[in-house]
DNA sequence: CTGAAAGCGCTTACAG
DNA sequence: CTGAAAGCGCTTACAG
């Protein structure tokens, strides 16, 4: 085996057992400089040297110590995401795609969860995920105060939060979906829209509510208390008991899927038949496809939130006139599309 | 504002408009030294001195350069984390526990996506999320041909396979919740159990297939032809159709939620009835509550598999003797429990 | 096309 | 309790 290069007698403990471009360099008779050339691809290189210095590479199994490399490049080719709930499946879905696009980008992802999602955890993970990383992809400010988010300075971020005007933005137009919805709940013969809605500290079902409401008003249509959920399949069972247990509800809008795998369930039970008695449409489309009868629901695409994300913060990356703490509004909205299933067929 | 350190005439670009321990020195008239000291909460500071830090250090909005104190400390800590099909829900809640438990443990969580799960993809996914980091999670392996995978040298790596004998490993006992399924269902008064199984590539569903007839041959009962779906409800309703039109299906193990999804719908509009007519369970109790009925599933405890694997790499790296190139077998078995619902009533 | 020198920001011994 | 020196492994100018 090979002698690896001595470990100094001050600083540095030594990364034991990786071989560094100076043992590479020795073993082919160059210096770590052209080591460093060959790695990187540079092109003036001689190619009979190359193919000996990939060689000692190859039999070494080296790879370039990333710490030293981000050190000395002065910038950093990880994106930090944060998240909040990633087995919720819309998120899942955004991290894929954030994760593919930064990889075509030659980027890595380095992930922070926030477990609760209220804005002290964000701010924590936001800190820890700050280390290292050339720029920020914050999810999941669902539920956060805006004004109580710390977000770092020096360092490009960019949200799914549509409030946060100071930061580039991408999102759904979740008003909107719901006003697909809404009208096409209309379409089908029913006189009004009941709405489950989501928790009321939640952004997102504040909008989806606010274009439920704007729907019916513009169709001058009575517009029914909306009830609460948590999200959860349990929260919409229990608001799906209570519609059912009223006179009159024939068009039910939740303000999304698992949810309104709950109400389904309620409605079943009660003896009620989707569609021919009560109408539904879910939202985000993730697992609607799955539910008896399927169901109607609004899609995002998430793929393409995720895309927008990346691009949007390399842009600023890539800007060095956009950098530091120039607070730039900008802001990408996603267009939503109704999937219509079995859930509200015309009656 | 201050004067933050000059940028050197050779090396070093900079990392523009981030202060380091030099300005915080200089300001707080003490040396780097004193700097570092205080922010990695050495207790050899005098309080006056430490306080006085800490308020310039908040005052410039100091954070340590990771990739200086990685390079110099001669270890990571962060851990690289390889998975195939984050939105699959089983992989995100494993996913969502081995970032808590690698927060816990002062960890961050470096997140590589191999998006088609084949041995190419992982092997290039495993080599980038390698950079930088201490160890390697590695989630879906399921359908990767094993010899031709490549496991990163001198670096302790923990997966979710039981296959991969040289490798610490931890998973669900797959053929033992699959006896569990069967068990349940013949106890339902069944002469047999139908089986729709995942792909034939996958190891899960080798395993779950396994586990089904050995718990068909113990009970002494006929095997019939298992189908095979792709994981995707759209799958299992075909299989579903499959099975409606046959005679004498009265029972049938799915090998996960998602097609039994598909299944069930099939079964609805066959106009048979579950349980009554058809009994159903499915696999990872993910999605099985929002069905209708609900379904009885074989749980598996994602967050106790995440956690083991952090627990069990970071033993790895805690001792220095199983570091290295040397096989070490170890294997964790998280237990299976089946959780009934409705789709499973006694007759 | 190739190499010697310098330095990125931090922390580890060592000296006081 | 505090500081000056050395060096982690790499890459950026510069010189040849």
């Amino acid at each position: 085996m090979t002698q690896l290069s001595s470990t100094g007698r001050r600083g540095g403990v030594g990364w034991i057992g990786r071989p560094t471009a100076k043992d590479v360099a020795s073993l082919a008779g160059v210096s770590a400089q052209t080591v460093s050339r060959v790695a990187n691809g540079a092109d003036n290189v001689l190619p009979e040297t190359r193919d000996r210095v990939l060689e000692v590479m190859a039999r070494l199994g080296y790879t370039p110590n990333a710490a030293a490399r981000v050190l000395r490049a002065g910038r950093s080719t990880s994106l930090g995401l944060v998240a909040h709930h990633i087995s919720r499946t819309g998120e899942a879905k955004i991290i894929e795609a954030v994760c593919a696009t930064a990889r075509e980008r030659s980027y890595d992802v380095s992930l922070t969860v926030a477990p609760t999602g209220s804005s002290d955890d964000l701010n924590r993970a936001m800190l820890r995920s700050r280390q290292g990383v050339a720029g920020l992809v914050v999810l999941g400010l669902e539920t956060a105060e805006i004004d109580q988010l710390r977000f770092p300075a020096n360092m490009p971020v960019v949200v799914t939060d549509s409030r946060t005007l100071s930061l580039p933005t991408v999102g759904l137009d979740q008003a909107g979906g719901a006003q697909l919805a809404v009208e096409h709940l209309l379409g089908t013969g029913a006189h009004t829209v009941h709405l489950v809605a989501g928790p009321e500290n939640s952004i997102q079902s504040q909008q989806r509510q606010q274009g439920w409401r704007r729907a019916l008003q513009t169709a001058g249509r009575p517009i029914p208390e909306p009830l609460h959920g948590d999200w959860t399949p349990a929260s919409g069972y229990q608001a799906g008991r209570h519609l059912a247990a009223q006179d009159g509800v024939r068009a039910v809008f939740v303000a999304n899927d698992e949810m309104a795998s709950g109400v389904m369930r309620a409605m079943h039970e009660a003896g009620l038949r989707i569609p021919e008695d009560v109408a539904l449409v879910g939202f985000d489309d993730v697992s609607a496809e799955c539910l008896w009868p399927p169901l109607t629901s609004v899609r995002q695409d998430f793929r393409a939130i995720g895309e927008h994300l990346v691009t949007l913060l390399l842009e600023r990356l890539d800007t060095p006139s956009a950098q530091g703490a120039i607070p730039v509004s900008q802001a990408i909205v996603v267009p939503p599309r109704l999937i219509v299933r079995a859930s509200t067929a015309r009656r």
